[in-house]
DNA sequence: GTGAAAGCGCTAACAG
DNA sequence: CTGTTAGCGCTTTCAC
């Protein structure tokens, strides 16, 4: 580890008021808008400030006021487009509030998600928003319980005195199913990651609530638990349209596991939605311009970012006090486009 | 805009010092674990810190050092993939060298892209990595020669004294077309996005270069430039592929316009690569798992995120004084795959 | 309305 | 080897 050099020293609030002739202390209450100022001091002070390009200096204002304006957000991984629309919609709320956001991959690695929590604290986060990749893990759960700033959960079950925001994923899950009962399928295979995490615990009770809201068992055979996150779906879907009985209907994650089983679905000659009806879990670009498009479960990326935001912003801003945890829920849209089609045998 | 209570205060440096019995100075030596201190104080030291839960100040330190241990890197939007992997790359890199990064979107907004820059000055950044959406704006151009730390910027042509990464897009692109030349195709299809920036100017140039060196005419109207960058690629590619003479080969840009060709094509009732040969300029993940699996043009973001962390953190710490700016060049690779096929007409 | 001064938590220089 | 001390640049009392 060399010995970083410091930066030459910039400007300080201290030659902008000796250039403008005033005390430091006024040069700071122009700067921060503090009223009670003279008209004449500002210009002066304000002249001076262009004249030096003088910039506040970010870490002494943290220091001084214990407060950074940063956001920690910590997510398994920006490469996810979920995340990664997520994370421009949270830093653009949180850029409008005068917040920067700094955001942390965890790659679903737990010593790194403690790691990255423990750098939110002692870079003084005013607030974090996360989305922890082990919800189990005694450690992480330990870390995550332990945070000392204002905090919001993401869609994860984790027993701990934070707010969450939580997705509707089961509610949502069952509307599509109900769907697709409707339209008579009876087989509905439905393909999802491996993770034991809150989406895929919710969305497996949103398929059997389906069958039992329509007073029908759900198909146990049909429900494919790929064996890893980035395993490719394609073996596995393909084994399942060969079977004697293959499912008519398919529900798959809208991840690269949606291009393995559109390829899947291609080879074995099948047609959307004549011969098989698909609903993506998750609303990728190109769903939409697919052909046909493609039925899609949607989570409305603005209102969580919003929703997290105000949450955050409600605790780091005083205006929530000590109350309760809070629990948000977004609703899970079902976006009905043209891969479903009526079970052949049974209109 | 409310008045943010400040934060309890925490745990600082002094009560370790006075937990332990020793000096302010004694603790801080442990803490950066300077040389020359006797066993017996670290121990004390160590032992009240765990006890009391110390950890460092991080705008204490920046204060006071003058750095900050933070990189900024201005993208034009994460949730293009290839920005997101390389944010990952990036951050990955940075951290084992003890440095967090700060991501800020620009979204090729020119005035954000300068508050984003003013905002890396405020905050002290000790290095920031760039790709300004706006080569060619005015007071961005000015924005980044102003910039008062190590800066590297990311495949782009801006004039200014910085170190660059750059990727050999036309060389990639030579390589590609050429070896479609060399399949007998003449009739080679160009999708490409409407910006004006580095990486689409290079590629026209290895496009054009690659008939040249074959001593063929450029055939100017398969060129298809969209219209905006979000535009749906989908009319714009069925309409090359309904002309009297079509393009018997196509490269196009591996983003969204990759599926709106992919579904033009398919609506054609063309098959790859008999049909059509087709390579995509840049190397999605579906693009492997695609059948047939797809040729692509691809830079190894590894091998973009390390030199780019070397560039820079030479300069944070002082390894390379203030020599002269440095371009390093990173190959675009040619991945064959299997959807090129001789030309028909030509075999 | 303005200036002087204290101190946020830390590091590094200096004296012992 | 250890303690003391002087600020880093800023905000915010408290007097005037």
């Amino acid at each position: 580890m060399a010995a970083p050099p410091p930066k030459p020293r910039s400007v300080s609030i201290r030659e902008v008021a000796a250039l403008a002739g005033v005390s430091l202390g006024s040069a700071s209450r122009v700067i921060n808008q503090v009223p009670g100022v003279s008209d004449n001091t500002r210009e002066r002070v304000m002249k001076a400030i262009t004249e030096l390009g003088y910039r506040p200096n970010h870490a002494a204002q943290a220091l001084r006021g214990r407060r950074s304006r940063t956001i920690g957000c910590m997510l398994t991984d920006v490469a996810n487009p979920l995340y990664a629309r997520l994370f421009r919609a949270v830093e653009s709320r949180f850029r409008e509030a005068g917040y920067v956001v700094l955001l942390a991959n965890s790659l679903n690695n737990p010593q790194w998600e403690i790691d990255i929590l423990e750098m939110f604290h002692s870079r003084g986060m005013d607030g974090v928003l996360i989305a922890p990749g082990n919800e189990r893990h005694a450690q992480v759960l330990a870390a995550v319980q332990a945070l000392e700033m204002p905090a919001v959960i993401l869609d994860r079950d984790i027993a701990c005195e934070h707010d969450r925001v939580q997705f509707e994923h089961a509610q949502g899950m069952q509307h599509a199913v109900s769907y697709l009962l409707g339209l008579g399928h009876r087989d509905i295979g439905l393909v999802i990651a491996p993770a034991h995490n809150r989406p895929m615990r919710r969305r497996l009770e949103g398929f059997q609530a389906a069958f039992r809201a329509a007073g029908l068992p759900a198909p146990k055979d049909f429900i494919v638990h790929l064996p890893g996150a980035m395993s490719p779906a394609f073996d596995a879907v393909s084994e399942l349209l060969q079977r004697p009985r293959r499912p008519t209907a398919l529900l798959t994650m809208g991840t690269s596991v949606l291009n393995d089983t559109l390829n899947a679905i291609h080879r074995q000659r099948l047609r959307i939605p004549q011969d098989i009806s698909l609903v993506s879990i998750g609303d990728p670009d190109f769903a939409r311009s697919y052909t046909p498009p493609l039925s899609a479960l949607r989570v409305d990326l603005d209102t969580v970012a919003s929703q997290s935001a105000r949450l955050l912003l409600d605790r780091i801003e005083g205006r929530q006090g000590v109350a309760e945890p809070r629990r948000v829920k977004v609703d899970v849209e079902f976006i009905v486009r043209q891969s479903c089609a009526p079970a052949s045998g049974a209109a």
